[in-house]
DNA sequence: GCTATATTTCCATAATTATGGAAATATAGT
DNA sequence: ACTATATTTCCATAATTATGGAAATATAGC
């Protein structure tokens, strides 16, 4: 994943609003919720909430289908779980240091 | 943690400077880079750079220690390793279905 | 075609975040 | 005290993001 993807990624979690959209998708399973039942759930003003259904879905990180009046959305695991990977060999912080002989960049100070 | 916590987190990562930052100092290890290091490596003013740093320090993700005249930069490991632990539980998207029997907290329609 | 419900778009406004130069501050060697 | 280097603060400016009401659009039942 090019870094600039992790951020848009990181960027559209990175609010209450959006972080609980989507974590309440997640739990919905694959389904998903129409986005009445999100905006009731969660006490979202429909305009407020089809704007970050919008950032979440560009991003990718969730998926929209139309059923009959309704519209569903529902998260794409398969983008998280790319974004956790991201994370965890780019940036991972596990107990055993990750990446031990990939070093920064550092061009030596020239004088 | 706290949802709030997460945003915080998430938000001081969704930034594509500061996720190079924080990147580079996950590979630099625990003794960490001075800033005019970073500054130097990444191409980054000194100002935008401090600037950067102290959201990812408020954040928590980075500590700093002086050293003589340097203030190197460390990544704190466990921070991120709580942060994606919290993305994997609350937001998981394994193989396998995560929180199974967890519902979002519907509230059924009322006629 | 009318009505009711679902969702989005439009819009103005507010709030937050990012940028980088210049000046200020800190640290240490001489 | 003076100098050099390291880093931060200050500041103005720009750019992005968030909010929610009102209007517009879509869908389907009657």
């Amino acid at each position: 994943m090019e870094i600039k993807h992790a951020v848009t990624l990181l960027a559209s979690l990175a609010q209450e609003a959006r972080l609980e959209i989507f974590r309440c998708l997640v739990q919905a399973g694959p389904d998903g919720l129409a986005a009445g039942i999100i905006s009731q759930t969660l006490q979202i003003p429909s305009s407020t909430l089809s704007f970050h259904l919008k950032e979440l879905s560009h991003a990718g990180l969730i998926s929209a289908r139309q059923e009959s009046r309704f519209i569903y959305y529902s998260a794409n695991y398969d983008s998280m779980n790319a974004l956790l990977a991201y994370l965890t060999e780019n940036c991972c912080a596990g107990e055993s240091p990750c990446c031990p002989d990939v070093q920064c960049q550092v061009t030596p100070i020239k004088e």
